[in-house]
DNA sequence: CGGCTTTGACCTGCGC
DNA sequence: GCGCAGGTCAAAGCCG
């Protein structure tokens, strides 16, 4: 399990299309823009920024390859129904996945365990039936590397850290985040490359069912301590749908997601996603499972 | 006081 | 079956 950094190589997808970076390389962040790839994030709800413009990390010699022609600067990389091929990939993130799609069981699992772990006698066992024989289920997950001095990338959203874990072969620990929606059993992981400290690893499991909460509190705020000194102050890097975005020096590069059906999407049940989107087919079936759509 | 982080312990899955 | 490593829980503490 030397390969933790590469959680599966078999399954990693690079953009085909550019990317953008902000108007200038000055800039402290960089947005996506690319239309796919920002329609895959839509797909997910998220929004994200990236704080540095992250330089393109090979994560196998035939990426690496690929990515040579990136004009990119965060890759995304599939995760979804990965074969855990070489499973040593530790990587632990795909080693055991199996995603047999996406089961609304999975957000089910979270307070099965909660009988189950944390050395409370199982009282009830009945409560860990659905683990007699079935393996644990997991939502669809996709990663992305960015080249970050800050772990907790914000991507819209509230974040509440539930653990965090060294990781073998990494002097970095990784560190494991839930929604704070209470409903919304996303989770997300971060962890930076023992290979490039300056690489976070962001993996998204599942599928937010609600708007972004806004401005997360503090975060750009957060982000700007961290900035290198010739950079840009992140004045106005975070935008989400609906905010106004600044009248001068606009950024080129947003993401900005097409205005979620919110109200069909309600956590409680599998969300039934509404194809915004349909032109992407083929790059978002690739990380949507069909039943997801 | 509520929300969040920290952290050690426990559980689960997988490879050998 | 055993051991390892990842993933999660939950109590305790911190902070605004």
């Amino acid at each position: 399990m030397d390969d933790t950094e590469n959680p599966d190589p078999g399954a990693k997808f690079t953009s085909e299309s550019s990317w953008t970076l902000g108007p200038d390389s000055d800039r402290a962040n960089c947005f996506f823009s690319n239309h796919r790839e920002n329609s895959i994030l839509s797909e997910f709800g998220w929004n994200l920024q990236s704080d540095e413009p992250a330089r393109f990390m090979d994560l196998d010699p035939v990426a690496a390859e690929e990515g040579s022609d990136l004009a990119g600067n965060i890759e995304i990389q599939r995760l979804q129904g990965a074969s855990p091929a070489g499973s040593g990939g530790g990587g632990a993130d795909v080693s055991t996945s199996n995603y047999p799609s996406v089961s609304s069981s999975s957000s089910e699992d979270q307070p099965d365990k909660s009988t189950g772990s944390g050395g409370k006698p199982p009282e009830i066992p009945s409560t860990k039936v659905k683990q007699k024989g079935q393996k644990r289920i997991r939502q669809p997950r996709f990663a992305f590397m960015t080249k970050s001095e800050v772990d907790h990338l914000e991507d819209g959203y509230r974040w509440r850290k539930y653990g965090q874990k060294a990781v073998k072969n990494s002097p970095f620990p990784r560190s494991y985040y839930r929604c704070t929606n209470s409903k919304c059993t996303v989770k997300k992981r971060v962890e930076r490359s023992s290979e490039d400290p300056a690489i976070v690893i962001t993996t998204y499991e599942g599928q937010h069912c609600h708007h972004t909460v806004g401005f997360p509190r503090g975060g750009i705020i957060s982000h700007e301590a961290t900035f290198a000194s010739h950079m840009t102050p992140p004045t106005s890097q975070f935008y989400y749908p609906g905010m106004q975005l600044p009248r001068e020096n606009p950024p080129s590069t947003v993401v900005q997601s097409p205005p979620l059906p919110v109200g069909a999407r309600e956590c409680n049940t599998v969300p039934t996603r509404t194809p915004q989107l349909p032109t992407d087919e083929g790059l978002l079936g690739d990380i949507v499972p069909p039943g997801m759509r």
